[in-house]
DNA sequence: CTCAAATGGGGCAACATTGTGGCAAATTTG
DNA sequence: CAAATTTGCCACAATGTTGCCCCATTTGAG
């Protein structure tokens, strides 16, 4: 989070000071601005990781300012306004600023709301991946649903992949073959109970057959279970 | 904008649809529910584009859905609440929501962040695709819409590119077949799930002819994966 | 210890999914 | 408008998957 410069342009140079120094504080490079052209220019030559730009300024005023910005940039953009009536608002939000904050405003709110868009953008920017499950010497990657052992991939099948990710996810415990009929198969699938035997019997064989360490235990009269350690 | 599924979760039926109208006159598609279990599920069997959140309701309250969601999804999120202290607003926040409104709140203005919070996704996601990626000896141009082996030119068609370009933008993941047809081919287009299986051949045969590296892994009984190593 | 129930292993066949070549309708291009 | 290209679909072959069966072996209760 830290590092990001974030632009501010407000005509109240306290206003300006009190949100650099809370800003500053959470690790962002900060510059401000007395008037909007400034900002402008300044995101030209070096674009900023988020603008908090004030309606009221004089030369260019906020809304102008913020449509001018979008016209070259998507960066995120903050309006803070003594303004506090609802057309406002959504004009605000409406001309292109993704947040909208009237004055007068608790500074730990704008750095709150500053640190949520920038995550937002982060999440959006940032492939999103699930989390990869590691056990023994086994990997387990949801995202490409492929299982490796030692760098080696293990060739399971979708139906193995999805009952050994489902018993790894809950290694902590037994899992019962109904639970797992419900979970993996689905509610609808009308099977034997042995098919859960069978499709750990093949993650077992294939497991071992990599010559990994893992193995799946069998909790007698009831289901199966993963094993970490020997 | 539209077309967007949104999903509410409030425990107050009229507030839920007040919001429901408003947001559907806007030609989002609308899902309520009066808890936060109900909206997880859902979620989770079909994603929304957005979810509106209350804090209090009974079973799970707002924040726990919030922090839930964000587990398994990076979803936007505006939480509603009575709650109406700065201490609030900054918990909300900081769990993971991109918004906080207070209530009563205009729904109007609810419209306009809801816009404004999808505006900013789109935008993020835009400028991700105008990238050049470059995966194996491959580089792709979304540019000029070309792809290049090694320097040489792969004559690809418009819709082989659109679809080697959405597989390699998610190249860390295997991408189903359902979802291909429904981010390239568009959800309006009424096709054969095996389309996709006819343009991934043509792509496959390309690429072999321009002698790349480059190798499309079909994930059996789901769908496709580009591989980046041997 | 004895026995019934539960589990493991091998094998198989039904079933489902994917690759391939060809074709024709739709679309684009000249 | 004609030619070329694109693209969805089809039939069929090839291949992968998976539930079930049979039977030997193991397990736990009485």
């Amino acid at each position: 989070m830290a590092g990001k410069l974030i632009y501010i342009a407000d005509d109240e140079v306290n206003i300006l000071n009190i949100i650099k120094v809370f800003l500053e504080r959470e690790g962002f490079e900060v510059e401000t601005f007395t008037n909007g052209t400034d900002l402008l220019e300044a995101h030209k030559r070096r674009p900023a990781s988020l603008l908090v730009i004030d309606i009221m300024m004089p030369e260019m005023d906020g809304y102008t300012l913020c449509a001018a910005v979008r016209q070259i940039s998507s960066v995120p953009i903050i309006i803070v306004s003594a303004k506090d009536t609802e057309a406002d608002r959504i004009a605000g939000l409406t001309i292109g600023s993704d947040d909208y904050l009237t004055k007068p405003f608790s500074p730990m709110e704008l750095v709150a709301r500053v640190k949520a868009l920038l995550r937002r953008v982060e999440m959006d920017t940032n492939q999103q991946r699930l989390r990869t499950l590691q056990v023994a010497d086994v990997v387990i990657d949801p995202n490409t649903k492929t299982v490796t052992c030692r760098g080696q991939e293990v060739p399971l099948t979708g139906l193995e992949f999805s009952v050994l990710h489902y018993m790894v996810m809950n290694r902590y415990r037994a899992v019962s073959r109904a639970e797992l009929l419900d979970e993996v198969w689905g509610f609808e699938t009308v099977v034997e109970t042995r098919a859960t035997d069978d499709a750990v019997k093949r993650i077992r064989a294939k497991l071992a057959k990599a010559g990994s360490s893992l193995k799946i235990d069998t909790v007698w009269g009831f289901g199966f279970r993963v094993r970490e350690r020997d």
